[in-house]
RNA sequence: GCGGGCGUCGCCAAGUGGUUAAGGCAGCGGCUUGUGGCGCCGCUAUUCGGGGGUUCGAGUCCCCUCGCUCGCCCCA
């Protein structure tokens, strides 16, 4: 019989690894406290409208990357490729955006039918910050600072933050006048690879990978100049808050992010050790992603870090904490019927006390038990024999020092054990 | 979706057309049927991701397929 296999790009965490995640978890829960940002979950699946409408028909995770399927009600549903437009849609449902601005976090998995390649998978995790109806510019350095402080304290090394300003939708639309003028009158001279996005998406150009128009692209009118006088003094503002804060960055005008949504600050919090996917974290502000998804006119910001390409970068001294925390205390031994289930209960009894215990359940001999036992890393062994099963007690070995053993009652043994521990 | 690399035991890994597929770790058993850590001995792949083909003969060559991986694209 073949075995299965998990779909591809669909990635099991193992049992080494999953005490990584539940710290950045835990970590990121705390830190969110501190910052008044409260979580909101929301479901997986969503209709797709709901995608196509919030992040743009014309960008790729729309048109290539969904996870989309018709349901027994012939009604179109999609993973959810990202959480800001499920958030923003809560909230509209939910009337919360007349309650004033929202602050909120959500975490969990997305789903983008990509190839998989070093930090990419088809299923991967993200945690993400929604701040809604904050309009002012420093909302957009706290926004950012929630992110760079929450890395720090995870202990990620090696960021950099990328900065770029997208002004207004209006900005926009003239800029790309103006440099598909500019690229029309140069195509000649870029790659064919840009040359089909001057149609589909000319401002990813910029972007281009190619040394020939990275260097023809020199003459090319830059954003930053079209933008208005209005979006020049908010990214001014912008930049002086994370001055403040101390929170280093470098100008990218290239840095467009590839959903539709974002207006004014963009940014990127990248390191150079996770290969092509460099990107940990991304978001921006979105002023008019609410009102088109039919709700009041409220401005936003937010960002998305993404937990797989975090691992990555946390350093492999989290797995040796691992086991140690799951190193037990206490390690039963016991061979015979009635010892077996005085060993079970003295096990179960130890947990409730707040102990890590672990119970042999092998019936194997006692020098294998205690050869388990000592491979377990647990400094102490309770053995039930059957002699002790018949005199309700336990031998208590301290397996890493040369005490005496101990013979005492169960229950003497383990408030001995607690107080040991206190 | 497009290119490149790879796929031998749970993990690491030798093997590059010719009898029985090294070794290490882990696991299990024994020396030691009530006492561990060391040591010694033994066991664990009729099979080399899967399927076809070439050949007297293939883990080793070819094709297809699946998976992983790196890059492009894109993004977290």
């Amino acid at each position: 019989m073949e075995p299965l296999q998990s779909l591809r790009g669909m990635v099991d965490l193992l049992p080494s690894a999953t005490a990584t995640w539940q710290r950045i978890e835990a970590t990121a829960r705390e830190h969110f406290r501190r910052a008044g940002v409260s979580e909101i979950r929301t479901p997986l699946l969503e209709v797709t409208e709901l995608f196509a409408r919030g992040i743009g028909e014309a960008t790729d995770v729309v048109g290539k990357e969904m996870y989309t399927f018709l349901d027994r009600g012939e009604r179109s549903c999609t993973l959810r490729p990202e959480g800001t437009a499920s958030v923003v849609r809560a909230a509209i449902q939910h009337g919360l955006l007349n309650q004033g601005p929202q602050r909120l976090w959500y975490g969990g998995p997305m789903f983008r039918y990509e190839r998989p390649q070093a930090g990419r998978q088809r299923q991967f995790h993200q945690i993400g910050v929604e701040l809604l109806g904050v309009a002012d510019a420093e909302s957009d350095a706290e926004a950012i600072a929630v992110a760079w402080d929450l890395l720090a304290e995870l202990g990620v090394g090696g960021l950099q933050l990328e900065l770029n300003s997208l002004g207004t939708p209006d900005d926009r639309v003239r800029y790309r006048a103006e440099l598909v003028a500019w690229l029309e009158a140069h195509r000649e001279q870029l790659d064919s690879d840009s040359q089909q996005r001057i149609t589909t998406n000319p401002l990813r150009v910029l972007d281009s990978k190619n040394p020939a128009t990275q260097a023809l692209l020199a003459g090319a009118p830059t954003l930053a100049d079209a933008l208005a006088g209005e979006s020049h003094e908010r990214f001014a503002r912008v930049r002086l808050a994370l001055e403040a804060l101390e929170i280093p960055f470098v100008l990218n005008p290239r840095l467009v992010r590839g959903l539709d949504y974002y207006s004014h600050t963009a940014f990127e919090i990248t390191s150079n050790q996770l290969g092509a996917q460099a990107t940990v974290c991304g978001g921006g502000r979105y002023d008019g992603l609410v009102q088109q998804l039919g709700g009041p006119a409220t401005p936003a910001v937010g960002w998305a870090i993404g937990l797989e390409r975090l691992v990555l970068l946390l350093s492999q001294a989290e797995a040796g904490e691992a086991a140690a925390a799951a190193t037990p205390l206490l390690y039963v031994i016991s061979r015979g019927e009635l010892a077996e289930r005085q060993a079970l209960l003295l096990t179960c009894r130890a947990r409730q006390a707040g102990l890590i215990a672990e119970r042999d359940s092998s019936g194997a001999a006692f020098g294998k038990q205690f050869k388990r036992a000592d491979r377990s890393g647990a400094p102490w062994a309770a053995v039930i024999g059957e002699r002790e099963a018949a005199d309700g007690v336990v031998v208590l070995k301290d397996l890493r020092g040369d005490g005496p053993e101990q013979r005492l009652a169960a229950g003497e043994a383990l408030s001995w054990l607690v107080e040991l521990t206190t």
